[in-house]
DNA sequence: TGTTTGTTCTATAACTTCTATAACAGAGCA
DNA sequence: TGCTCTGTTATAGAAGTTATAGAACAAACA
């Protein structure tokens, strides 16, 4: 599995860790049971501490999205057929939605441009595999 | 014009007021020309220091939504209409959505009801006006 | 035994967020 | 002129976040 962090970025590097993961898990590169790697093996590729590894998993894992133990490791948990979210996410998740689609509206973007680009990402995710069954 | 901010947030309040002029501007509450409170204003309504609100205000302008000056205080100055977005705008939009539309399909959510998700929010600014034309 | 794993603790430097106080210049008004 | 309002800038401090660092522990395994 590949992952990458630009240490460059204003984002925190453990958020860019919960993000990557995030969208293999959307993108079916990892499904429930595929293995990450530990946390100091992580670390030690990315050249960074490894609690800044931990702090990453572990929002994963308050999401669901992640299982932590000394025997198996860190292996995914949940992917994106095993079932709804928790509650309270939809809400949450809806007003982030609200906040970036505004942005790109206010910045002049036409409303059928923005659902377009939604549409290729939403694809980009599912385009690869699965699709044919 | 009606912004609002919650101070036990945990997004910081100079960005949920950038948000909020943000959506107001994406749903035509705000348009160009359309004047803010000015910050000292703002910031005794929130209860806020004013600079905060300055930061808030700061951001808007560099984002080119924003006119600030001594002589007519701060007005919007982009309206969804005006114009395309700045350089590198929609490259960098476009990795944001693509890790918050890869959240809610981790989480399980269809992409049918992600995309019906953000059609609705879409609808929700230019719904009450300006479609009959 | 030795190694690897997740987990927890303490500590520190650098940065961010928010508040606070102060000062300045441009514009408008009595 | 004097007063008030505006944006703008500067400095400073408290509190929290980010990332690093070192240390230690228990569980799993060869």
């Amino acid at each position: 599995m590949i992952l990458s962090v630009d240490l460059t970025s204003e984002v925190p590097i453990y958020q860019q860790i919960r993000d990557r993961v995030v969208e293999a898990i959307a993108a079916r590169a990892l499904v429930e049971g595929s293995p990450l790697p530990s946390t100091r093996q992580l670390a030690a590729d990315f050249g960074i501490n490894f609690h800044t590894v931990n702090k990453g998993y572990d929002l994963l894992r308050q999401q669901g999205l992640l299982r932590l133990n000394r025997k198996s490791g860190a292996v995914v948990q949940r992917d994106p057929d095993s079932g709804p979210p928790e509650a309270g996410f939809a809400e949450e998740w809806q007003g982030r939605l609200t906040t970036l689609l505004a942005e790109a509206v206010a910045h002049g973007v036409d409303d059928a441009v923005v659902l377009g680009m939604c549409q290729l990402v939403l694809s980009s995710f599912g385009g690869g595999e699965g699709e044919s069954a």
